[in-house]
RNA sequence: GCAGGUGUACCCGAGUGGUCAAAGGGGUCGGGCUCAAGAUCCGAUGCAUAGUGCUUCGCAGGUUCGAAUCCUGCCACCUGCACCA
């Protein structure tokens, strides 16, 4: 049978809107899941990566429905950005129509998808509706003096035409763009995150994140313990501050080292002999390039400054120099060097033969004197020390002595530095939130009045390809405005907000997203947000921006009294990677454009071949979600997708995969038809077809609630129609239990395949919409191991005899035709019942096992001894290979076997279906020894294992 | 260099110390159905073998009665960070 996806999908949807199916509102009285995916930038067309992470969410959600959860499963738009800027100025329109037809566009594609968004929410960051929320908050950080704004050296992409916080550069690359930034000194506005470094750091491990994301977001935070030491000038007044993690090691300073844009270093040297080198270096630094710079920082470089600084411990004096490889951004900008314990300052001091002194050895004894090759850098005992008190002590111990001797004497103290930085907010151009503040001639910079907000982008802006900068600093309406404080002629701040910030509290306002008073309620969001935000999905890509950002804006409005939570998303799930084919040169290690498929390789000519590559505009390797949606329907794409991986797997797009899913579809649909044309039959496999739902229900739903997409959909629409295919393959015909089996079955098939199940759902004249049906709780189903087990026998019977077919085959003539099967003698079924019995009550097989067969009136049968001894140990205690059969039956075959079942009977009962599967036309079977001996297999014969034979 | 992860059959991918020659899918091969094709259904897919045997889960060792699973070392690949003091 086949079907119109394409009628079905798209009369369900509109019923499913119609219906307000997924409209949820916050209840109390109702266990609450908030799922929710990364809201997209909505740029034209979804593609299949966005496809991926909605089938996910979307599973998800439905099935919490399901499983009779309140579920808030929202979607917007992160709406606010360079693109939307940067194609109004190709086309000469203004950001805000572009905007607003894209969103259109994508959000037509994700209702043909079928995903269960309640669309009342929708959101578009980008609408004055939803920022002036984020003005009313700015206002309120403000006031919590999270907001400040400074001259700082910025990172600045030329492209991109604005500065970029430190997380938005990757390898000193802008990460929208690729291009590599440059430094430069401007007044900033910045977002005081590093008020927060401790609290975002110490929660990672109260969060469940993936292990990645925490250790991307630990180190980024990158929070070091140690101390800061002041080393006076000698013969100055100038003091240099050090940051240090290995206080121990402070009597092996022999220099001390600042970055060369350190403001210390042009006073040092001024207008001695050392300077012209010093201003070499440093000119060298700041005109390097990305690239030169990790080649030269090979090179370990430095230049004297000329003057000395006295170690405030010892009192020793050293020189100072000026080193390449210090970071001016980090710490104090300066080094006390300790060439004997750091490999780099070993390094520098070996080139500009500066002393190497060991001020730890590795273990207590070890000669303190013993000569450095390369610096020691772990942690021992210190020696040397010069000063009483110290030599002797080592590690934690040794730092809290140094540290507490230079808080006696005030120079110097524990310090925890941490390389995180403050959130730089502002970006110079016009598609993002404007800065609520005014810059007045008098009263300096004043915050717009809560009163006054919005303060709105215009709209009267042409965009054209030759301007640059921000239309915002030229544009005189919005520009000019009188000061709020003194009512003189001021200028607006023109700069607008890093479009992070908007997605930094979005799942927020999610919750409550037609407030039209406040940014939300409290109370509603503390019902949906309580424990964090129940799933999140997106890419690792914004592991340590929007998620870091989005922790920090959490706790910040936390501590503002706006919600109670303080960490935003509860179990995040970053989707793996989408592959397809991509021409690929094993010579050259390079991926190509997929026009060169078949072609050879454009740099060495050898052939190309093929390899999995992410897939992207670059290599045209894409599919088109559309395309795909026409040809085969949203739950075809939807079940490949799911079925293709596990959610944070890589997966690899296959077009036969893809034809496979929907073969499958068909299959389903089929099966479903065939159990509703049933006749009322009732047989002995209608038991068993129950007791399969059961069991595969209760999987299902384990493996659901975990995210294992793909292990239920493997269950729901692989296992589930096996099993069915089995029922009617054994002759199941009864119209009430398929009928009940549709009411387990169909339900499940919903999370990925939901308009089929929404179909078949119909079909089955249930009352109301499967999308808001509530599963009822699962049936009990600790009976069902018996006819279960009765099932496995005879399928393991097949199977075994099939794979002997293939060997009798080879040792007979003539055609086969029949086969005889002997069941285990009743002494072997004693043996094992008695065995089972043993273990049930703890019995030592090892050491009292032969004790006990020997003491069995069996065992005087000298005839059967032997095999006697081979059957009980194949059944207690196995080989080295394997077990005994008493601990690898499952419950229900023991469970067989211990009340005497009726193999030959059993066998018996269905010897045509076993003729059938095994192609021959007559079975014969009987107990070992009831019959003759065929092939000698009667020796075989064992518990649920008999002696077959072909003939 | 540091951190996180990965390595399973032709391919993709499950895999709690024993029920593991290893789920499921793709592909391939064979069969049933059909006038035929497609769809669907059934079966096979490491080697050997009239059944309990051998070899195999990146490589090499080890722990264990028993290892794909635990430990150690190594190799390869992916991701992130990186003279961060």
């Amino acid at each position: 049978m086949s079907y119109d996806a394409q009628e079905v999908e798209t009369r369900w949807q509109k019923i499913w809107a119609d219906t307000g199916a997924f409209e949820a509102d916050a209840d109390p009285s109702k266990p609450k899941f908030y799922c929710l995916e990364m809201f997209p930038y909505p740029s034209g067309s979804m593609h299949m990566g966005h496809v991926r992470n909605y089938s996910i969410g979307d599973a998800m959600a439905r099935f919490h429905r399901l499983m009779g959860r309140n579920v808030l499963y929202p979607m917007g738009y992160d709406s606010f950005g360079m693109p939307a800027e940067n194609a109004a100025k190709k086309e000469g329109g203004h950001p805000h129509s572009v905007t607003h037809r894209n969103i259109a566009s994508i959000r037509a594609d994700q209702e043909r998808m079928g995903y269960s968004y309640d669309w009342r929410r929708f959101l578009a960051t980008s609408d004055v509706d939803y920022y002036k929320w984020n003005q009313e908050m700015f206002l309120m950080l403000n006031e919590r003096g999270l907001v400040e704004r400074r001259m700082a050296p910025v990172n600045w992409c030329v492209d991109c035409d604005t500065v970029l916080a430190n997380e938005q550069v990757k390898n000193n690359r802008c990460w929208r763009c690729g291009l590599e930034v440059v430094q430069k000194d401007m007044a900033q506005w910045f977002l005081r995150m590093t008020e927060y470094s401790d609290e975002l750091l110490d929660d990672l491990d109260n969060i469940a994140f993936p292990e990645n994301v925490k250790a991307m977001q630990r180190n980024w935070i990158g929070r070091s313990h140690g101390a800061h030491i002041d080393f006076p000038v000698s013969n100055s007044k100038a003091v240099i501050g050090a940051f240090t993690t290995r206080p121990d090691t402070i009597f092996g300073v022999t220099f001390i080292t600042l970055s060369p844009e350190h403001p210390l270093c042009g006073e040092l040297c001024a207008g001695t002999e050392w300077e012209a080198n010093w201003r070499e270096l440093r000119d060298e630094c700041a005109r390097m390039s990305e690239f030169e710079r990790i080649n030269m920082l090979k090179e370990k470089k430095g230049v004297f400054l000329g003057r000395h600084a006295v170690n405030p411990l010892s009192g020793e004096v050293v020189p100072i120099y000026a080193g390449n490889f210090v970071v001016a951004s980090y710490g104090t900008g300066a080094v006390m060097a300790v060439p004997g314990h750091d490999q780099r300052d070993y390094d520098f001091a070996k080139r500009y033969g500066i002393e190497i002194r060991r001020v730890l050895v590795e273990k207590a004894d070890d000669d303190s004197n013993a000569p450095l090759n390369e610096a020691f850098e772990g942690y021992g005992p210190m020696v040397n020390s010069g000063c009483d008190g110290f030599d002797g002590i080592a590690g934690d111990a040794a730092k809290d002595a140094v540290i507490a001797a230079l808080e006696k004497t005030g120079a110097g103290h524990g310090k925890v530095e941490y390389r995180l930085k403050d959130w730089l907010l502002s970006r110079q151009r016009f598609w993002g939130t404007p800065i609520p503040m005014i810059h007045c001639g008098s009263c300096g910079t004043v915050p717009v009045p809560s009163a006054d907000l919005p303060v709105e982008l215009p709209l009267d802006v042409t965009f054209s390809e030759e301007q640059s900068g921000n239309p915002l600093a030229s544009h005189d309406t919005f520009v000019n405005t009188p000061c709020p404080s003194c009512g003189g002629a001021a200028r607006r701040e023109t700069d607008t907000m890093d479009t992070f910030y908007d997605s930094s509290w979005y799942f927020m306002r999610f919750c409550d997203a037609n407030n039209d008073s406040t940014p939300f309620n409290r109370e509603i969001v503390d019902y949906w947000m309580d424990g964090g935000v129940d799933l999140y999905i997106g890419g690792i890509e914004h592991a340590v921006m929007h998620l870091l950002y989005a922790r920090f804006f959490t706790k910040a409005t936390r501590d503002a009294g706006l919600n109670e939570i303080g960490e935003p998303f509860g179990t995040l799930v970053c989707q793996g990677m989408l592959n397809a084919p991509a021409p690929f040169c094993t010579n050259c290690n390079a991926e190509y454009h997929v026009d060169n498929f078949g072609g050879d390789c454009p740099s060495c000519g050898k052939p190309l071949g093929t390899r999995s590559a992410k897939m992207g505009k670059s290599l045209g390797n894409t599919v088109s979600p559309g395309d795909m949606v026409g040809k085969f329907g949203a739950d075809t794409v939807r079940l490949f997708i799911l079925f293709g991986a596990n959610p944070e797997a890589g997966m690899d797009w296959s077009d036969s995969a893809l034809e496979a899913n929907y073969r499958q579809i068909n299959a389903v649909i089929d099966a479903v038809g065939s159990a509703q044309a049933m006749e009322s039959s009732p047989g002995i496999m209608d038991e068993w077809l129950n007791a399969r739902l059961r069991v595969n229900q209760s999987i299902w739903r384990e493996v659901m609630e975990s995210v294992s997409l793909r292990e239920g959909v493997m269950i729901s629409h692989f296992g589930m129609l096996s099993d069915w295919n089995w029922y009617r393959r054994r002759g199941g015909c009864d119209r009430e239990t398929a009928r009940a089996f549709l009411e387990g079955w169909i339900p499940m098939l919903a999370p990925a395949t939901p308009h089929i199940a929404e179909e078949f759902w119909h079909q089955l004249g249930v009352q109301g919409l499967l999308a808001e049906h509530a599963l009822p709780d699962i049936t009990d189903s600790s009976n069902d191991a018996p006819v279960l087990a009765r099932e496995a026998y005879l399928r393991n019977i097949i199977t075994s005899a099939r794979n002997l077919r293939g060997l009798a085959e080879r040792h007979t003539e003539k055609e086969i035709s029949q086969v005889v099967i002997q069941t285990a003698p009743a002494w072997k079924s004693a043996l094992a019942r008695d065995a089972i019995r043993l273990e049930s009550e703890g019995f030592d097989f090892k050491v009292e096992g032969q004790t006990h067969l020997q003491s069995l009136d069996i065992f005087q049968n000298e005839a059967l001894r032997g095999e006697i001894f081979q059957t009980w140990m194949a059944l207690t205690t196995g080989s080295k290979k394997k077990r005994g059969r008493i601990h690898t039956w499952s419950d229900g075959e023991r469970a067989q076997i211990f009340s005497g079942i009726d193999e030959t009977g059993t066998i018996a009962a269905n010897s045509e279906f076993i003729a059938n599967a095994l192609e021959v036309s007559s079975i014969e079977v009987y107990p070992v020894g009831e019959g003759e001996d065929i092939g000698g297999k009667a020796q075989v014969a064992f518990p649920l294992e008999p002696g077959i034979s072909f003939l």
